[in-house]
DNA sequence: CCAGCCGCCAGGTTTACCTCA
DNA sequence: AATGAGGTAAACCTGGCGGCT
């Protein structure tokens, strides 16, 4: 049965991920820390699994013993003739443990190639004498098996044991392989998110340069009317420019703004108008912080 | 307190499988 | 129909971290 990415739902999830992702982006609420990507809201997941479960993924000695006498009690993706695997089985990813000690890897190599062996016969069907030597033979998820295991990812992207049990249990599969499943998918997020991420800063960085653009135009504008007065005399300026004379910051309006009015502009050799320091309405800087610089303490003598 | 062990996860890689030109 | 390229996903490897003993 040939199974389409379209099949699995990950377009699914993903496109809602990202509808998630735009609707923060149009409130310009965008995490930029990499944590973000995945790490929090993953971490917030799994402490709300964990409560709910009462458990952390620590398998406690009698946690293991626990989950391997439920183990015992079902039948996983275990053929009837096959050795015993449990501890294969329950006690997940040992990958990272075993590729760690030396002389442990060929016996999960071994282990890996009778989990497949087990794996193709229950997923799949195939008989013995399509076993091939290979022992990293794949198998694709069917559709439903998928679609279980995204919907148990909407629901928390991370899985401890017992929920791996039960997951693994309900789907005819190895825990190993939904583990793995959980971490490819993990994995799928993030690289989804962080795409999602990178296409929304370029869009800040492209409007960004374009603001910058246009005020560096601006001020190329008013350094040639600065340097010819007469010239400036002769028309309107683009933009009219008030400095409030305390801070020193600029606002910049129309010249149809009434705040500033042309005649007292054009009387002036400058654009630059000042106002009265700190009455600030309605201007740019009314709002913004004001920081002011070190020699602002002769604009503003402590009294 | 420290060391060793264990389990989990992230990130990266390998590889089987699938689609399409 | 055969085939090679490219994409996808399952499986794997490695290193790090935290908890436990």
């Amino acid at each position: 049965m040939m199974v389409r990415k379209d099949d699995l739902g990950l377009s699914l999830s993903l496109n809602s991920t990202e509808i998630q992702q735009q609707q923060s982006s149009s409130s310009l609420q965008l995490n930029l820390m990499p944590s973000s990507v995945s790490a929090s809201p993953f971490m917030v997941q799994k402490s709300s699994w964990n409560e709910v479960f009462g458990s952390s993924d620590r398998g406690t000695d009698m946690y293991r013993n626990e989950t391997r006498s439920f183990l015992r009690g079902i039948d996983v993706n275990r053929m009837p003739s096959n050795v015993d695997c449990e501890e294969e089985a329950g006690v997940s990813s040992p990958n990272s443990t075993l590729s760690s000690v030396s002389g442990k890897r060929s016996e999960r190599e071994i282990l890996n190639c009778e989990d497949n062996e087990i794996e193709r016969a229950c997923s799949r069907g195939i008989s013995d004498e399509e076993d091939g030597e290979n022992c990293r033979k794949k198998l694709r998820l069917s559709k439903d098996q998928s679609a279980i295991l995204e919907d148990s990812f909407k629901e928390h992207n991370t899985l401890n044991p017992k929920q791996k049990q039960a997951l693994a249990k309900q789907l005819n599969l190895r825990p190993r392989q939904v583990e793995v499943w959980f971490q490819n998918r993990r994995a799928r997020t993030k690289l989804k998110q962080t795409e999602v991420d990178c296409e929304y800063l370029k869009r800040c960085c492209e409007n960004l340069t374009d603001e910058n653009r246009r005020l560096q135009k601006e001020v190329q504008e008013l350094r040639a009317l600065k340097l010819s007065p007469q010239f400036y005399m002769h028309m309107t300026p683009p933009t009219t420019l008030t400095m409030c004379p305390s801070c020193e910051r600029v606002a910049v309006s129309s010249s149809s703004n009434g705040s500033a009015a042309p005649s007292t502009v054009a009387t002036t050799t400058s654009a630059v108008t000042p106002v009265v320091p700190h009455q600030h309405r309605g201007l740019p800087w009314a709002t913004a912080p004001v920081h002011h610089r070190p020699f602002d303490v002769l604009h503003h003598p402590r009294s």
